[in-house]
RNA sequence: GCUGGAAUAGCUCAGUCGGUAGAGCACUUCACUCGUAAUGAAGGGGUCGAGGGUUCAAGUCCCUUUUCCAGCUCCA
């Protein structure tokens, strides 16, 4: 038979020979770093026997699915040593995940003592390097056996398996796992590992069944490789936005006050207040028109909308329906509420498409236990808005929200961080959602178009729709990798029914509007969040909360210092004067790990000179400048909202 | 909501066996009037998250609770 191996080149083999010795046959090096195989297109096991001519491909580390299989028997070996440690565990599941593997079991929770000692056990069993073999068996058997070892979620996994199945095992000396593999030849493959954190996690991801206990892990090919991914992680902590805003004074959380209802400070407000000024202007300039709506409603208004039936857990409930002639409710959302601006009055066909913004602030109750600093909280302000149409410019109009937010994330910066997700109902769960399922997949249809349409490259998953209709979700990722909606523009066919939406057409007969339901921004309180972990708080200068800092050299200087100050602000820049009796070094320190993009030093030779000596976090000394040339300068990088390239080291802990 | 961890000065943290609370930074005052990442000295600041309990005595031990953190689940 022949194989063709990756590189082009053929082998011809008399023998079937497994993938493992194939790599064997290449290079005695290729066969120690083999972690797994692909043969024509299929990520195999090592031990998988290639009989027919075939393209063969070996796996290493380097490769993703081959570094999969390396942490996958990473997990192994972790299983292996709870298992000789805490004989009582039962063993759950153990996969290799983007960022390393996790494995969980029913047993006791873990500290992080109890980690170590687990890590020094993984380090015997690697260096024991037992051989890892595979095994199949009938299904019969394999319940059989894991009936035998007393491990009932293996057993209800196998059970799950189609009737008639081969099940794999996996065995490293006397430890034996279910498990379709692939993995490494030996455990002595393993070289560098670590285990990161345990935490409780759900049997089968499901909040009904019982709380195990998971260990995270990773694993690495290289020692140097797992030390560069430990000091990412810590590089990644310190821009958390959740840290780094709370230092930077940015918003505050007050245990009296609340979960999940943050305390924006004077300089969080400034950005957020920068942010809003410039959406509510661009949307202006798009020709959206703006609402002011109640913060709360009766609950009749949730009736309407049916949020009482598909929401009503996550809102706040204000009164006793048993009771209260009166009930209210906080609003979860806008949409009824502009519409009852649009029904104020009667619409002609004319009139369309209507473009509705509102700067909202909504209240969604929150389970305790999901607040996160400022991208998961029960009261947020949202750049809200419902464009009212004809069905003739539902295609137009949606382009038209893409492109506001597209625009919206370049301005800031963050068009390269994010994914596009198409949001589909779940077909197996319709009594979830508003309507019927043709009406479901006519609108998906029409939102899969417009995409394609518009070449946007995106994902589909099902279930993440809203309950009236389909989204496109714009998707970035925190510090830590969890990714979050920012931004999300929604195609609604059912709710203008609901409320009774009508326009004049043409024909002079009432015809129901399609409704698009959008943001161009996303939350504020969000959006704050993604920045400050984009720039580590270097924002671009545009939304500092503190865009120069004049310093005096002396207080002798503090007047021209002043004068300075004054018309910076008169030109419309945020800065302030550091006239505290502190050497210059001091003042600069000061301003530079309060992340202000500009120091304008001045003393004796500038004030004669009407002169400013700049130093910028960009390029550091700037050199000197007329005081009417950095305004100018200084404006137009404002007015221009332009992002500029930060060129000098900034660390503000540097001691 | 679930599992686990944490809470001490504005911030970062120390506090041994249960014996009446400590540092650095910050703040205030004074001196210095300074040229690009920390001048010196003095001073003020604490119901040890909250509530209960054990004890002669609780920051420390026990219970309840709130908030924060990690993860799970959830996210219209």
């Amino acid at each position: 038979m022949n194989v063709t191996l990756k590189d082009g080149s053929v082998k011809e083999y008399q023998n079937p020979m497994s993938v493992y010795e194939i790599a064997a046959d290449i290079s005695e090096g290729l066969a120690r770093a083999a972690t797994a195989g692909e043969v024509n297109g299929q990520v195999t096991d090592l031990r998988t026997v290639v009989d027919q001519d075939s393209e063969v491909n070996i796996l290493t580390a380097n490769d993703k699915e081959g570094l999969a299989a390396l942490r996958h028997t990473t997990s192994h070996v972790l299983a292996e040593a709870v298992k000789r440690l805490y004989p009582e565990a039962k063993l759950a599941i153990g996969p290799s995940i983007d960022t390393g593997f996790y494995y969980d079991f029913d047993c006791q929770s873990f500290t992080r003592e109890d980690l170590d000692e687990i890590e020094k056990e993984m380090k015997k069993i690697i260096k024991e390097g037992a051989k890892i073999e595979r095994y199949t068996l009938p299904r019969e058997e394999a319940i059989a056996f894991m009936k035998e070892k007393d491990e009932p979620y293996k057993v209800e996994l196998i059970e799950d398996l189609p009737e008639g199945e081969e099940i794999s095992f996996y065995s490293q000396g006397d430890f034996v796992d279910l498990c379709a593999g692939p993995h490494l030849m030996s455990t002595k493959g393993i070289k560098a590992f670590k285990l990161i954190s345990s935490s409780g996690a759900y049997w089968r991801g499901s909040e009904k069944n019982k709380m195990l206990t998971r260990i995270y892990g990773t694993a690495y090919a290289k020692k140097d490789e797992l030390k560069a991914h430990l000091e990412r992680l810590e590089e990644a902590k310190k821009r958390d936005h959740n840290k780094l805003g709370r230092e930077m004074e940015l918003f505050t959380t007050v245990d009296v006050v609340g979960q999940g209802l943050p305390l924006i400070m004077p300089k969080g407000v400034t950005m957020i207040q920068t942010l809003q000024r410039w959406i509510e202007d661009e949307e202006e300039k798009r020709g959206y028109i703006r609402t002011k709506t109640p913060l709360m409603a009766k609950k009749d208004l949730y009736v309407i909308s049916d949020h009482w039936n598909h929401y009503k857990e996550g809102m706040f409930v204000l009164g006793d329906e048993e009771k209260d002639d009166e009930v209210f409710a906080l609003r979860p959302m806008t949409c009824p509420f502009q519409y009852y601006v649009y029904k104020a009055s009667q619409h002609s066909y004319r009139e369309l498409p209507l473009r509705y913004g509102e700067t909202s602030t909504l209240f969604r109750n929150e389970d305790s236990g999901e607040m996160h600093g400022l991208t998961r909280v029960r009261q947020f302000t949202i750049s809200e808005g419902h464009l009212i149409l004809r069905p003739d410019q539902v295609e137009e109009e949606f382009k038209g929200c893409v492109d506001l937010a597209k625009y919206c994330m370049t301005t800031l910066g963050l068009q390269d961080d994010v994914t596009y997700r198409l949001s589909l109902w779940d077909p197996n769960n319709q009594e979830k959602y508003l309507g019927t399922e043709k009406m479901w997949n006519e609108v998906q249809d029409t939102m899969r178009r417009i995409l394609d349409d518009i070449g946007l490259d995106y994902t589909e998953e099902e279930g993440e729709a809203a309950f009236y209709g389909p989204k496109l979700d714009i998707q970035a990722r925190n510090v830590y990798g969890k990714e979050d909606t920012m931004i999300t523009i929604q195609l609604d066919m059912f709710l203008a029914e609901r409320f009774d939406m009508t326009y004049i057409d043409r024909d002079g007969e009432k015809k129901r509007p399609y409704i698009i339901h959008r943001t161009s921004m996303g939350c504020y309180e969000r959006t704050l969040a993604w920045l400050i972990e984009k720039y580590a708080g270097l924002f671009p200068t545009w939304l500092c909360p503190e865009q120069v800092r004049v310093l005096p050299i002396s207080e002798k200087y503090q007047d021209y210092a002043a004068a300075v100050e004054a018309k910076l602000k008169e030109n419309g820049v945020r800065c302030s004067m550091d006239n505290r009796s502190e050497k210059i070094g001091y003042k600069i320190r000061e301003a530079r790990m309060a992340k202000v993009p500009y120091m304008l030093v001045v003393g004796a030779k500038e004030e004669e000179e009407k002169k400013v000596s700049v130093r910028s976090r960009y390029l550091g000394d700037e050199g000197q400048k007329s005081l009417d040339t950095f305004i100018d300068d200084i404006c137009r990088e404002i007015r221009t909202k332009e992002i500029r390239k930060i060129e000098v080291e900034n660390d503000g802990d540097k001691k």
